[in-house]
DNA sequence: GCCGTTTTCGGCCCGACTGTTTTCAGTCG
């Protein structure tokens, strides 16, 4: 899509500008680059249908702007970038993610040294040119250095489900201080976004400098970053940074507020604030110097006439609107869950490292489900051991076995059986469907040659989903996070298909978090219902449906929009 | 450069911290 293009130029123009002194233009660009980057149609497709007038409906989007878009879709570049790169052609989005330097900075750099890249800089470090320049000294110098070695080896930014179980080791450590009252984690992390580029915590404390020295010296800390009377900011040896904010009881509310983010939905909601006469602060609401509100978040939101907004709606994306008409969705929670039918038992084990159906039973009710689904691969995926038909009916005699069991004991549990098919590359599945339909549920999925043409994967996966023994759609556009991009989906059509084959579509809990949040709120708007699995490979890997929800509530979406909310009886029948 | 239930002009979120230019600019979130 040509949206992210479009939003780098943006925001380097953006860049640009500030070196120049220029005022509020900056913050137009960047506006603009954030309203196409979270636009869910192409750029391109809405200035064919609807010409400039439609990409001037577009937030953001003015007449400067849809004069832009319109020349790079054209000619593929935006003159006043390219002036812009001639006066100072560095890598602009390279340098200034090292921390301490921004715009300005990369600018003299540039000027003095020639600086126009990552590994310029570096040179330039390490024969102490920086030093020297004025309004940069030693430690600054030190500090480049030290940020682009952290940049080298630091992969990005890092996934949800591998730094939670971190922070909230941390956050425990924080609890545990005799100096804290309460403490919380904030920002991305507590907006459960799908990756996290840091780990922000909030502490409410009388004694900010215990907890300061305390959090600075924890184990894994290889930098302090900046340490002051209520901030603190480290790098972790595990390649992240953490963020710690200090503040008083009184302030908790909208310092958590602050602190959550997202900046955009913060500059909105202070937007609102100062259209009512108020001011909001991380300290508090305030009329004149009077504080009105500051303990609760509810209380923030409240004095501004919003109801509470959830943290995985705060993005700007329309929850504020949604907010002020009282149309905001009531997301569907972890404990509303009931039951998980995309899991893998021993039955496929290759190394030994699976666990039987009746451990995963086990941990299902510990979990308190009233039901869960095994879902072994079958026979086309030779990564594991997979089931073929003949195995598939003696798993399904085992688990009418176990089931009957547990009627005996009068145990208020049932295993569905499934599987998950693999769908080839015609879009046939790799099971005979008189086997197929004696199962529970089928789960069918792309496990194999995902490069092909739009055209050519839909229509094999509309095969799939027009098979009556096919339930769910596993995974359905490919992607994991970090590592694979989707592959060639029309969504819109996948859509269509699911409603008119009433095939559910999957929420995957793992590394994958497959919907990804905006085909959430697009499969919720056409009624298009999904499941929440795990895809779990490991007994613990059943704790993994928090992402799943989390992703679920970030789509926007719904107790029932989720079909594994339902009871058993009713599960079944929504199924084809 | 964009935007509008006070506006087609006059606004645009707000504060902490660091290093260095020793009074504040640059950066960050």
């Amino acid at each position: 899509m040509k949206n992210q293009e479009i939003a780098k130029i943006f925001n380097e123009i953006a860049r640009f500008l500030q070196i120049d002194r220029v005022a509020f233009k900056p913050y137009a660009y960047e506006k603009a680059a954030f309203s196409l980057e979270s636009l869910k149609s192409d750029v391109s497709e809405i200035y064919v249908n609807g010409g400039r007038k439609a990409l001037e409906e577009i937030p953001g989007i003015g007449k400067a702007m849809s004069d832009h878009i319109e020349e790079y879709l054209k000619t593929g570049k935006v003159k006043i970038y390219e002036e812009f790169k001639k006066k100072l052609p560095v890598q602009m989005d390279e340098l200034v993610r090292v921390e301490g330097l921004g715009p300005r900075k990369v600018k003299v750099l540039y000027q003095k040294l020639g600086v126009k890249n990552l590994k310029d800089l570096e040179k330039a470090a390490k024969k102490h040119q920086i030093t020297h320049l004025f309004g940069f000294g030693e430690t600054t110098e030190k500090n480049i250095l030290q940020g682009v070695e952290f940049l080298k080896q630091n992969k990005g930014r890092s996934l949800l489900q591998d730094i939670m179980p971190v922070a909230r080791g941390v956050l425990q450590k924080l609890e545990g201080l005799k100096e804290v009252e309460k403490a919380s984690l904030a920002g991305s992390l507590r907006r459960r976004k799908e990756t996290i580029g840091d780990v922000d915590f909030l502490v409410v404390s009388k004694d900010s400098k215990k907890v300061m020295d305390f959090f600075v010296s924890l184990p894994g800390v290889k930098k302090i970053w900046g340490k002051g009377k209520t901030k603190a900011s480290v790098h972790m040896a595990g390649g992240f940074d953490m963020d710690l904010r200090v503040v008083q009881a009184k302030s908790y509310g909208a310092a958590l507020q602050y602190f959550t983010g997202s900046q955009d939905h913060n500059i909105a909601t202070r937007r609102i604030a100062i259209d009512k006469g108020l001011k909001l602060s991380e300290y508090g609401i305030f009329k004149g110097p009077k504080m009105i509100a500051g303990d609760t978040e509810e209380k923030i939101y409240k004095a501004i006439n919003l109801p509470y907004i959830e943290p995985e709606l705060r993005e700007n994306n329309g929850e504020i609107e949604a907010a002020l008409q009282g149309k905001l969705p009531i997301l569907v929670q972890l404990k509303d869950i009931k039951g998980d039918l995309h899991i893998h038992s021993n039955w496929e084990d290759k190394e030994g490292e699976k666990d039987s159906i009746e451990v995963l039973v086990k941990k299902a009710m510990d979990l308190g489900y009233e039901y869960i689904g095994i879902s072994d691969h079958t026979k086309d995926l030779k990564v594991e051991k997979s089931l073929n038909e003949k195995q598939l009916l003696e798993q399904n005699k085992y688990i009418k076995n176990l089931n009957s069991k547990f009627k005996i004991q009068n145990l208020k549990f049932r295993i569905l059986h499934g599987c998950e098919a693999n769908i080839r590359k015609d879009g046939s599945i790799d099971v005979d469907d008189e086997v197929l339909a004696q199962l529970d549920y089928v789960i069918a999925g792309v496990h194999s040659i995902h490069k092909m043409e739009k055209k050519e994967m839909m229509a094999r996966i509309e095969k799939a989903m027009k098979n009556p023994n096919v339930d769910i759609l596993a995974h359905p556009t490919g992607r994991i996070v970090n590592q694979r991009d989707e592959y060639q989906v029309n969504f819109d059509r996948m859509l269509k298909l699911a409603k008119e084959t009433s095939t559910i579509l999957e929420i995957n809990s793992s590394s994958r978090l497959d919907l990804r949040d905006f085909y959430i709120r697009r499969a919720k708007a056409e009624g298009v219902k999904m499941i929440i699995n795990t895809d779990a490979h490991q007994k613990e890997q059943l704790n993994l449906m928090e992402y799943g929800v989390s992703q679920a509530r970030r789509g926007w979406a719904e107790k029932s929009d989720i079909i594994n909310t339902l009871s058993v009886e009713d599960l079944l029948k929504s199924l084809k």
